[in-house]
DNA sequence: GTCTATAAGTTGATAGAC
DNA sequence: GTCTATCAACTTATAGAC
């Protein structure tokens, strides 16, 4: 046990952290295809059997990367949540559209690895079955802001959610894809445009 | 040389296009991870070493594999381009987002190959700076279809057409990725109610 | 909890016969 | 063009000392 480590047990020697992070980097550099314990031991600075020590096997590290960021999404999306019915409809768009691509330009590399390891994905799948992390709980915290823009008169009475809400992840998620196939590394330039482009979907006619 | 072989040459054996179908198969079931030439060897019924006489190297395959899968975007996308103007706009986006859909669920294991290893990703990334396949030009089509519907006055005058295009791909993208990770192995079946959701961002009011 | 050392298996790739 | 045989390097994982 380590992380929240307040001075009982053994002292946190921070080996399991270097360990996860030296994944995350790994995955962003190179990909799954070059994660091998022995390369993740060597930029942790640990030993390779530390690895197996604290996450039990290499598919257990990857699910605990995964773990690592779940809550990051929710703090994101529920950021927006809070600010339904404040500010400007197309400033919450645009805050929510770019949360969600910094968010996806940080695990895109994480959610490859998971498309690309059928084992990975397996666990997955399991886990999305008994309602945990289900890739369409994504939409929800969306569903749920919408849903409270739509009662406050904000956005048109007929908005039908979950499309709308699979438009702006959609969205979202495709501009953080095209920039990391072109190398690009900056944040998108182009939300204003974005913006503009989706609110008449959205907005009372 | 095999494919367009008409008697010219050796015999074409089909080891080749063996091989091709052999690794598109194990990138749909089990993903990257798991392709390995040998397992590639067994499926295609043919030697190991066929692979690198064909393809030069692993890497090469998955180029090949990759390669043999750009032409069907244009297929789905020019379709809808030569049908800008006739049919009513609502079928016309129905038909592109169902076909972009179709293509997504096929090549997704693909993509997510190129995502998850960094030599694979680098060797396109060259490519997209020459202007062959990079990225943003999956957009292309799709905004030339917008185009000439906003020639034709069946879209928005002002409507911003490289940002539409962007949420048109995005959505489909994103529910072949939600189909994808669910397990779900059937066409989308809510195509109307997003068409419905995305239709008011591109008419004029 | 972390290390060193090591085992057993798999990997991508080559040489050479047919 | 396709095969069999082979290899050195690397893979995940374990045992046991500290």
């Amino acid at each position: 046990m380590t992380g929240g480590n307040r001075g009982r047990g053994r002292p946190d020697t921070g080996v399991r952290e270097a360990i996860l992070a030296a994944t995350e980097a790994i995955l962003a550099e190179a990909g799954v295809a070059r994660l091998s314990t022995k390369e993740i031991a060597r930029r942790a600075s640990a030993a390779e059997s530390s690895i197996f020590y604290h996450f039990t096997d290499r598919l257990g590290l990857l699910q605990a990367v995964v773990r690592l960021h779940l809550p990051l999404y929710r703090d994101v999306a529920e950021e927006v949540v809070r600010r339904a019915g404040q500010g400007s409809l197309r400033d919450n768009l645009a805050l929510l559209l770019d949360g969600l691509d910094a968010y996806y330009r940080r695990i895109t590399p994480i959610l490859a690895a998971v498309q690309a390891d059928g084992d990975l994905r397996a666990r997955f799948a399991e886990r999305g079955a008994d309602g945990a992390v289900g890739p369409q709980r994504a939409l929800l915290p969306i569903v749920d802001y919408l849903a409270e823009e739509r009662r406050l008169g904000r956005v048109r009475a007929d908005l039908d959610l979950e499309p709308a809400a699979l438009v702006i992840v959609g969205t979202a998620y495709q501009r953080a894809v095209f920039r990391r196939l072109s190398g690009v590394d900056a944040p998108a330039a182009d939300t204003a445009r974005v913006v503009d482009t989706l609110l008449p979907a959205l907005i009372a006619r």
